[in-house]
DNA sequence: GACGAATTGGACAATTGTGTCCAAAATTAT
DNA sequence: ATAATTTTGGACACAATTGTCCAATTCGTC
């Protein structure tokens, strides 16, 4: 009924299983981010999932082996469409602040329409402690590779001669940290964050960092 | 035996019970933060707090009752030591950045020494859908009066002409995102920040504010 | 030392959740 | 159509938790 993974059971005439167990994934990942992992109970997995609790012990085992596949599963779907965005960064902008905004409100749409990414933090902050290794994966897709390649962009504008950079990865943070900012309190809720406030973000991100560190 | 705030209990002639319903809370805040709502047994709470369940449902009623007493207190506790931080803020400063930079130092310090914060932060964001009106009060003690305060702090330093700010507000949110951002990670594990990397933080996190925001 | 208050520990019913088993039903492929 | 596989829903044992009750004990005070 209100099932917001319903539509994706179309006719898929493929492998057997597989759109149901989606819908146990995507379920899974709801309930565990808003209730964690203590209070997510398998029955109301099963019932946001449109789906008998035996299926998910069929095919995905115990809790805890359902809350490892839940985030192995969102790490790759987010850090998949962060690199999608980050192709689009800009090599040789003609107008620097123009499409350097622009492509910070990519990254904040991407970041909030796919909420993945902020179901996977969430879920991290709240149970990295009592599942270490879990924490350690995350952390080698999340931080591991997301700012090594953002330095890397950056390095490429200041060698282009856009930005004096003397720490890309110390400046991939800082301007991360920037967007990130005013997003993580609306999103701590449930609050969709209109367009023009993304768009405002983005600027406010992007201005304050090219003071800092655009060629004057 | 293993209880932390155990020292707390000296020799106290004064209100009869409080020594004990101060262990409670602040057990509580612990098993809160590291279990989330629905993992913290009372029996946990208890034995760490190093007194019989019976107690806590003597001093603070049911689980819920607990938890709010919890979250308010420790929110006065965390919003009390930050404004004893920014009244040490420099008003007529030599060196701008070196002052500055120590300021951060301290503010880094108390939020990470006084682990209140951290544990309110995480509290809020895993329990703020299910205690709305309990969100509300911690926006509004939290982002609601420390931003205007460090926004008032950093209009002062602009009207003594030390900055070059059109927005206060802006600013204050960007000086403190940038301030938390390597912060986060490291906290939301156990990791106790060497002092090094937090003065490091500090000297990061104000050179790029001057860099953007500091007169030249 | 004796009194009153708080604390303790243990037992208790009620509830909730996990994980398993199984026979009936639905779905899919042959 | 028929056979194989999956799904379903309900029943079940087992464990954990909440919140209450109460007698025995400890604690601080006078």
């Amino acid at each position: 009924m209100k099932n917001s993974s319903a539509e994706i059971e179309q006719a898929s005439t493929w492998p057997p299983a597989h759109n149901k167990r989606q819908a146990i994934l995507n379920a899974a990942a709801d309930v565990f981010a808003e209730q964690g992992y203590a209070g997510a109970s398998i029955d109301a997995i099963a019932a946001r999932a449109g789906v008998s609790r035996q299926t998910i012990y069929n095919q995905l085992g115990d809790k805890d082996n359902l809350f490892k596949v839940v985030v192995t599963e969102i790490t790759e779907r987010s850090t998949a469409g962060f690199f999608r965005v980050l192709d689009t960064f800009p090599v040789a902008p003609k107008d620097i602040e123009k499409e350097l905004t622009e492509f910070s409100v990519r990254l904040l749409r991407k970041a909030i329409c796919d909420p993945s990414g902020r179901w996977l933090r969430k879920l991290v902050e709240t149970e990295g402690v009592r599942f270490p290794q879990l924490f350690e994966t995350w952390k080698e897709y999340g931080p591991g590779k997301k700012y090594p390649a953002v330095a890397a962009r950056l390095a490429q504008l200041a060698h282009a001669g856009y930005l004096e950079l003397d720490d890309p990865a110390l400046a991939a943070r800082q301007f991360i940290a920037l967007l990130a900012m005013d997003l993580r309190i609306d999103q701590q809720l449930g609050r969709q964050t209109p367009d023009e406030e993304i768009e405002q973000m983005a600027a406010n991100a992007t201005r304050t960092f090219l003071r800092a560190f655009g060629k004057r």
